[in-house]
RNA sequence: UACCCGAUGGUGUAACGGUAGCACAACAGAUUUUGGUUCUGUUUGUCCAGGUUCGAAUCCUGGUCGGGUAACCA
């Protein structure tokens, strides 16, 4: 067996080498010592079609699909549809638009519910082997027997059936002979476990229920821990990755393998993603949908795969973010600037520069020649010289940023003030030689005059500005909603509320700003649903690909940009607008 | 409480008995027609107490703290 990592020689010194996380580890220890008998690396990542896919699965499906790609092995979509009750089609599909979304492709594409047969075969041998049997209490009674941490469960008085007995009545169980909760499976261990997992788990359920794929072929259903061992056993999963939580059931999923005798699939836990100001959880998420705080599963707001897309994240961005936090067993809580950073890292190399005011203040050029219009080169990328120019018009009325504007300017503030010069990017130097209030005192316009010779915006005698202003032209901008999103929820933990205060207290009031009215630079009326750009100082924003119309585009702000000035002022004390 | 798991700077993550490293953040500086980007530099850490050892983040014992499990959910 050769060495599966080459480790980076002296002409290639440039080569990172990130260390291997502990499942990766495992790998290559398993592939040196040959231990799967030279069968490919086998992964599977296996969601419930019961709800739309967040950031945390794409920690999963990085990780599965990633050890796959990376090791020569192969990776399973494989639904874990045992509920019947809860799972939809609807949801099946929107798992596999996600997952593809991601980037990844399954090698396989399964359902549990392709095993049905199968599992039902080996209930019936584990029975023949007394090694389970059929109860017959209700769930209220199984719950009081289970016992406690520290207290022994005790045996129903169903537990020693005859084989036959067992038989016959797990027959009649799947041929619907009895209502939902008459009889169940259990597997037959010991009700002196000290993992309570162990004391005799249940392993069907009757279910008179329409399954999504199944029909009503089936009214016994599979519970989980008696399916997925076994899903991943058939399909020759070498590693079956899965969240913490599962730790305790390995346990149960080892014993199914051991005892039905079929290829030993191996379970391995890590931490589930936390992010800050956010929730992750199934029911969480369903909450928000459900009491209608958010406009549905893809609103930008929500950390679904389906709302960060919406919201203008990347799949490259996802990857490296996923790539960036790890796998290890420690339960983190990453900080959620590191997913936008992620994004800011790519879509600063990709994405078009285009300006934009979001607070339009008016700024009147009085020098300018009356209805003349100049038609200015803009880079369109300067990370990227190959995403060329574009032309952006000038003229005598414009549009600045009203945050750029300071009547009495402290020191550090290097923007426009009475006489001040600025650079408009890629126009013309102006100064501010007058401003303009309404009868309450607000500003509402500032007279300027603009330097002829710094056409371009370049100093035509060296002369110094400190800032550099985005800017549009009245005549030509364009009028349209921009929605500014911010975090969730206000704190970082959102769980970390008072003892009977509801988490939802912490969904932050202010998460949507709508801006009905933000001005734009023309060449942005073409711009294609989904596509992101940045608005110079401002942010990364996309077209909304649900409300925009052609002609006419809505953008979602995905993130802003690092904003060292904003940054500052809010150190200082000082709110920023 | 019983069982299981975990604990390394602000946040993550390495080091597998031999110099505590990396990333992000923070801070400082340089560059800059985006207060963006980029570049350079700096600060900050092994939960506690014992033990083994020439040597412990690592091994052992005890403790502390955190998480998980106790559904006819997955």
């Amino acid at each position: 067996m050769s060495a599966p990592e080459p480790t980076p020689s002296a002409d290639n010194p440039s080569t990172p080498e990130r260390s291997l996380n502990f499942i990766e580890q495992i790998v290559e220890e398993d592939l040196r010592t040959n231990r799967n008998g030279g069968l490919p690396v086998q992964t599977r990542f296996p969601p419930e079609p019961n709800g739309y896919l967040h950031i945390g699965h794409a920690k999963s499906i990085c990780l599965n699909f990633g050890l796959a790609k990376k090791y020569g092995g192969k990776c399973n979509l494989r639904f874990d549809d045992t509920n019947p009750t809860t799972e939809e089609t609807e949801y099946v599909d929107s798992i596999q638009e996600d997952v593809r979304w991601v980037g990844f492709n399954w090698d396989g594409l399964y359902y549990a519910s392709d095993y049905f047969e199968q599992l039902y075969q080996w209930a019936e041998q584990l029975i023949q082997e007394n090694l389970a049997y059929v109860d017959s209490q209700s769930a209220d009674e199984m719950a009081k027997q289970r016992g406690s941490a520290t207290v022994a469960g005790i045996e129903t008085p169903f537990r020693n059936r005859s084989v036959e007995e067992n038989l016959d009545l797990f027959r009649r169980m799947k041929a619907g002979e009895f209502p939902d909760g008459a009889h169940v499976l259990r597997a037959k261990i010991d009700l002196a476990e000290t993992h309570l997992i162990m004391r005799d788990p249940v392993l069907y359920r009757i279910r008179h229920a329409h399954h999504h794929r199944t029909g009503d072929k089936w009214c016994i259903y599979p519970m989980y821990d008696y399916a997925h061992g076994q899903c991943d056993s058939i399909e020759k999963v070498t590693h079956s990755i899965c969240t913490l939580e599962f730790e305790t059931h390995r346990r149960l999923y080892d014993w199914c393998i051991e005892n039905l005798r079929i290829f030993p699939s191996r379970q391995y836990e890590f931490a589930r993603l936390n992010l800050t100001y956010t929730v992750l959880s199934k029911r969480r998420l369903l909450e928000l949908v459900k009491g209608n705080h958010l406009a549905g599963w893809d609103d930008p707001r929500m950390p679904t795969l389906c709302g960060l897309r919406r919201r203008g994240y990347t799949p490259e961005a996802i990857r490296a973010f996923c790539d960036r936090i790890g796998v290890a067993r420690f339960n983190s809580t990453i900080e959620m600037s590191w997913l936008e950073d992620a994004l800011r890292d790519d879509l600063n190399k990709r994405a078009p520069r285009a300006m934009a005011v979001l607070k339009p203040l008016k700024v009147v050029v009085t020098n300018w020649p009356a209805g003349e219009v100049d038609w200015l080169d803009a880079v369109n990328n300067p990370e990227d010289a190959s995403a060329g120019s574009r032309k952006v018009p000038f003229s005598g009325t414009l549009y600045v940023e009203q945050d750029d504007f300071m009547e009495n300017p402290p020191k550090q503030f290097f923007r426009l003030g009475p006489g001040r010069e600025v650079r408009l990017r890629y126009a013309y130097l102006i100064t501010c030689q007058e401003v303009v209030k309404d009868a309450s005192g607000n500003v509402v316009e500032l007279r300027c005059t603009y330097d002829p010779a710094s056409r371009g915006g370049n100093s035509p005698d060296g002369r110094k500005v400190k800032a550099t202003l985005h800017w549009v032209s009245a005549e030509h901008a364009i009028a349209t909603e921009v929605r500014l999103y911010d975090h969730l929820c206000r704190q970082p933990n959102p769980n970390d509320v008072p003892e009977g205060v509801d988490w939802k207290t912490t969904i932050n009031p202010n998460s949507l700003e709508v801006v009905p009215q933000a001005m734009l630079e023309p060449s942005l009326a073409q711009a294609a649903p989904g596509s992101q750009w940045q608005f110079e100082r401002l942010g990364y924003f996309c077209v909304d690909s649900v409300d925009s119309k052609p002609g006419q585009p809505i953008f979602n702000r995905s993130v802003t940009l690092r904003d060292s000035w904003a940054k500052a002022q809010q150190k200082a004390g000082g709110q920023r607008s």
